[in-house]
Parts: C-alpha cells; sequence; structure tokens
DNA sequence: AAAAAACTTTACACAAACTTTACAAAGATA
DNA sequence: TATCTTTGTAAAGTTTGTGTAAAGTTTTTT
C-alpha cells in the first residue's frame, strides 16, 4: 500500500488524520516537523501543514522540491489560510495540491488518491489505433516507428488523442496549441494539420476534417 | 536538514566552517573539544579535528566507536598533517573519510553530503550507454575513463541520468540543479549542457535537445 | 593579493519551426 | 452548370530557439 509522510505540528490533528488515513488503508509515517523528513526513503506522498513552529511548510516543500530523491514526490499542503496568496504560492513552489483546514478527511482523502493516481508512474500513455503518444517522453509512434515532431505538431496531436472522436474547432485548437491570444487568422492550422497527417503517413487519415468546424481524430 | 557537530579547538576556523555549513543548509553545532559531544542525542554526522588540545581526535573518534549511541554516526576527519600514517590510522580507527587541511569548503560539503547519502543507505549507481555515475563517490566515466565534472556539470548529469528517456524543462533544470529561487533568464542551462556534451565525448550526442521544451538523455 | 576555476551573461549566427501568400482543389448552394 | 465557400498545399517569407564564442563576474584556491 502506498506510504504517505503527514507532517503536521498539532498532536491532536496528526493522531486524528493519521488515524484516518490508516483507516484508508495508508501505511502512514506521522512527523511533528520536517525533521527527519529526509531521513528515510521517499513516501509516494507528503502531505505539508503549512503552519509549522520552526522551518515553516513551505521552506520545507522547497527543500523538498531541491532534494534530487524527493523532488517527484507529489506534495499535499495543508493550510489554515485560504487566502489566494498563500494558495498561489504553494503551488508555485510546487505543491501539487492544497486543502484548507478545517477540511473533511474524505476530501483529504480522495485527493490524495487522485494525486496518486496522477503521480503513480503509470507512463503518461495515449493510443489510437496504430499511434502511440508517450507524454513523458514527448514521443510518438506510428507502429513502433518513432515519429519525430515539432512543438506545435506535438502539442496538437496531443490535443486531438487527449479527445478521440471529439470535433474540434479552429477557435479551440489555437486556444489550446496556439494559446488564446493568437491573433492571425490564415492557414497556419491547416499546414500544421497537413504536416501531421504527412508525419503519421497512413495514419494520418484518421484525422478528418469537418467542413465548416473544424477536424477530430478517429470515429 | 541534516545535523552535525564540529569538535575544532581553533575558534576561527571553527567559526568558518560553521558558517559554510549552515550556509550550505545543515544545521550545525560548533564544539571547541570532544566535551559535550555525547550530552546531545548524535547527530547525522560528525566533524573532528585530529588535532585537538587535551583529547586528541583519535581518542575521541576511539570514544565514539565505543558508545553505543554513537558508533553508527559516520565521522570525518580534519587534518593538517596529510601523512600516510595519520590517514591509515584514522581510518582503521573507523572515520568514514578524512579531509586535510587546507580544504575547500566546498568539497567538505560534497563529502558530507556523500556520506550522509551513504549513510542513509540509498543507492547510487547510475549507467546509460557508456557512461557511469557513481553518486556516492560522485564520480563520472565514460567508457571506464574517469570524467572531472565542476559542481553544476555534475549535479545536471545527475538530474539527466536519474531520468533517462523523459524531456526535462529548462524549468525544471533550473529548480532542480540551480534551485527554485534562481533568477536570471539567460543561456546558463545551454551553457553547461554544451560543457557536458563536451566533457562526455562521444557520449555527448545522447543528450538531446528537445527544441521548445528541454533536454532529455537517450531515447 | 594574485591566480585559477567555475559560473553567468551578452551577442550574434544559423537552422528549425512557424506563418503567410497565393492559388488549386473540393464541396456546397442555387 | 455556374458560383460561392471552405480546405489543401507548395513555396516564399518571417520569427523563434538553440549553439557557441568571448567577455564579464563571482567563488575558490594558491
Amino acid at each position: 500500500m502506498a506510504k504517505i509522510v503527514l507532517v503536521e505540528d498539532d498532536d491532536d490533528i496528526r493522531e486524528i488524520v493519521a488515524y484516518a488515513l490508516q483507516g484508508a488503508g495508508f501505511e502512514v509515517l506521522g512527523l511533528p516537523s520536517g525533521e527527519g523528513l529526509f531521513a528515510t526513503p521517499p513516501p509516494d506522498l507528503i502531505v505539508l501543514d503549512i503552519m509549522l513552529p520552526e522551518d515553516d511548510g513551505l521552506t520545507i516543500l522547497k527543500k523538498i522540491r531541491q532534494n534530487q530523491h524527493f523532488n517527484n514526490t507529489p506534495v499535499i499542503m495543508l493550510t489554515a489560510k485560504s487566502s489566494e496568496y498563500d494558495k498561489v504560492k504553494g503551488l508555485d513552489l510546487g505543491a501539487d495540491d492544497y486543502i484548507t483546514k478545517p477540511f473533511g478527511v474524505m476530501e483529504l482523502i480522495s485527493r490524495i488518491k487522485a494525486l496518486l493516481r496522477r503521480a503513480s508512474n503509470v507512463p503518461d500513455l495515449l493510443t489510437h489505433e496504430k499511434i502511440a503518444l508517450d507524454h513523458n517522453k514527448r514521443k510518438v509512434t506510428v507502429d513502433n516507428n518513432a515519429v519525430s515532431l515539432t512543438f506545435k505538431e506535438y502539442e496538437l496531436l496531443h490535443y486531438l488523442m487527449s479527445n478521440v472522436g471529439l470535433v474540434l474547432s479552429r477557435d479551440k485548437i489555437i486556444g489550446v496549441v496556439w494559446g488564446y491570444d493568437f491573433e492571425g487568422e490564415s492557414r497556419t492550422v491547416d499546414m500544421h494539420i497537413k504536416f501531421l497527417r504527412q508525419k503519421l503517413g497512413m495514419c494520418g487519415e484518421h484525422i478528418k476534417t469537418v467542413r465548416g468546424v473544424g477536424y477530430k481524430l478517429g470515429d
């Protein structure tokens, strides 16, 4: 079962949460401070109180992100302040999620599970017909042959493969791939579709034109 | 963070080294003699001057190794004499490493880190193609020939080798290798990639540029 | 204090990636 | 069929990102 380290200075809260997490099937190590956090092998996830006596939570988070062995460990920040500032600051430093006190234990558990799923080194793999896309490696293969794509081509294919069967309008595509501030109206999207179709070889024909609207993959 | 006790009689040296270690993120307790060493819980590591007024360093080391609570604590010996005799004697008694004065502070820090890593039983041998990286010894070889890397070059290569095949964005690289508070936006990362590629010789080409994103090793 | 090493910045060349233009082809409308 | 609209595509034009030399700065060593 997944190992979780819980850093929380308040003894009562720590005990209660630890108990609940154990009840949910996790292996829990509760720590009253960040001390000793790095003394053991990295857990699968860290729950970190933002308000700690010595080193505050953000400092510990920073250390986690700078540590070679811990920097990939997902972190959920626990905070009493719900002010936008703390949220943003925590997220920027690399917290994967945050939750404000008082929080329901069920909510914490479901967020932990979501995060574990997301972070579990199950490679982010999308496939359609003979096309495979590995998002961690940013690598695409057709029938097991590597295909080399440029930045925009890759982003475009990733968007298509994330929405197989759905029609994606030019506007949406431009928004997602080019960014919503993109201006020039022209054949740019079409061009990239063409390049993609070309590079995907016989799989290129799976990208279908929906006249008057946009494009879609499959179906 | 790791607690370190520094036993050194010279006030100046003690202050300077303690300051440097604190700057490196360690919690440091400086002692002018071995007295009081056993009064507190064992630290994560002890730096011990071999030349001390009363009990000399070797005697203290002996006591450390005989003490039930301290005998597993890693010890680095600090010595002015570089004679073989002292080295061997120190090592035989159970010092885990030694370093002769005058020493570079960076060297001390990296040896401390290596020792802490070694003591925390984190396995650390990374290889990729003909590149081998021994994280405990902090040594890199290409096709069994030692390659001498600077601090940042090493950190960068270590990060790459810890994530073979995965694309690492400049942001991530900066975060891990330079620290999240690094500011300057420039060609710094590229420069270090260049140096690395150069030093790795024919293996340099395994570091691949992923245009618009960052770099990756292999695949 | 001087010298060396490590690291960072600047500046610019160049190739890759991206965009536009212009027109051809295909589909829709009447 | 004639006409209008939308999409495909080749080729030319523009922008952007990366590589790298060289100079500048900081840190470490002598």
